[in-house]
DNA sequence: CTAATCTCTACAGTGACTGTAGCTTCAAGG
DNA sequence: CCTTGAAGCTACAGTCACTGTAGAGATTAG
């Protein structure tokens, strides 16, 4: 069981060393114990905590989110329905953002098509970023 | 024709005040002619340009790709190239990111069908944060 | 023992705003 | 003309989640 230093826990967890450092000082990481020299030392505990941060900031849940998510794994008698609504309300902050860049997707797809490619006096890509009244959706 | 407060401007294009004082900071927005008080004083040129901005920002382009695009409304014989390389950098972006999301949304939807609605020791959404592993894409 | 690599702290910078404090100016009503 | 309340002014701090830098000290392989 590891005794690593913060440069191989970030290799081991695909993060940088500062990232580690901050999470320590906003209080998601722990304080661990220091060499002589003060150098931190990591156990495989602290491995795992930190994959399970990562992971679910790679899913875009908050600092704010994990904090409480890393609460619940500690009472693990407790009903997860806390960890549920975190969960459900990311999705449902995940299917408006969807929704929001496929209105987006559409509208930039137009602009590009309509545009002739020749000079910017007529460019409709310039044109409709200056007219909103010409957006197909009222949406934004 | 208009001699807007900044008040009224930022009514006028669904911004607020401090948003047009920071344009103009960084320049996007002019430095206008003020009041013997000392406060600005817009014409409507500068609404149909906060206009532009703030279409294009609820499109998603970056402060840097619309000072680009505002450089290139006054060249208007200038070659629109430029106009359109911008706007399908961002489409590239859009569908990078809509692609990203729903994954993402898979993966959320799973952890949430899979959960029992029961103790934290046994929560799917908990396990599944904690070891990638359980992950049915890759991507991320 | 030395040289190369790593780690340390502390702080500034990112993007695009947003909010606050403590003032001054303006416009409308009396 | 005067008052009052809303709106404007500057300057700066805060947001989020990092990322980068400087200058020092620690560790490790050869």
């Amino acid at each position: 069981m590891g005794d690593f230093s913060i440069g191989q826990l970030a290799a081991a967890a695909e993060t940088k060393v500062q990232t580690i450092r901050y999470y320590e000082e906003i209080g998601v990481m722990p304080r661990v114990a220091r060499t002589g020299g003060g150098q931190r030392r990591y156990a495989s505990g602290d491995l795992k905590r930190l994959a399970f941060i990562r992971h679910a900031r790679d899913l875009g849940f908050s600092i704010e989110a994990i904090r409480t998510l890393l609460g619940l794994q500690d009472r693990p008698d407790h009903s997860c329905e806390a960890a549920d609504a975190i969960a459900g309300a990311r999705l449902a902050e995940v299917e408006q953002r969807i929704a929001k860049l496929e209105a987006l997707r559409a509208e930039l797809k137009r602009m590009l098509a309509s545009c002739r490619h020749g000079k910017v006096a007529e460019c409709r890509v310039i044109e409709v970023l200056a007219d909103h009244g010409q957006c197909a959706h009222e949406a934004h």
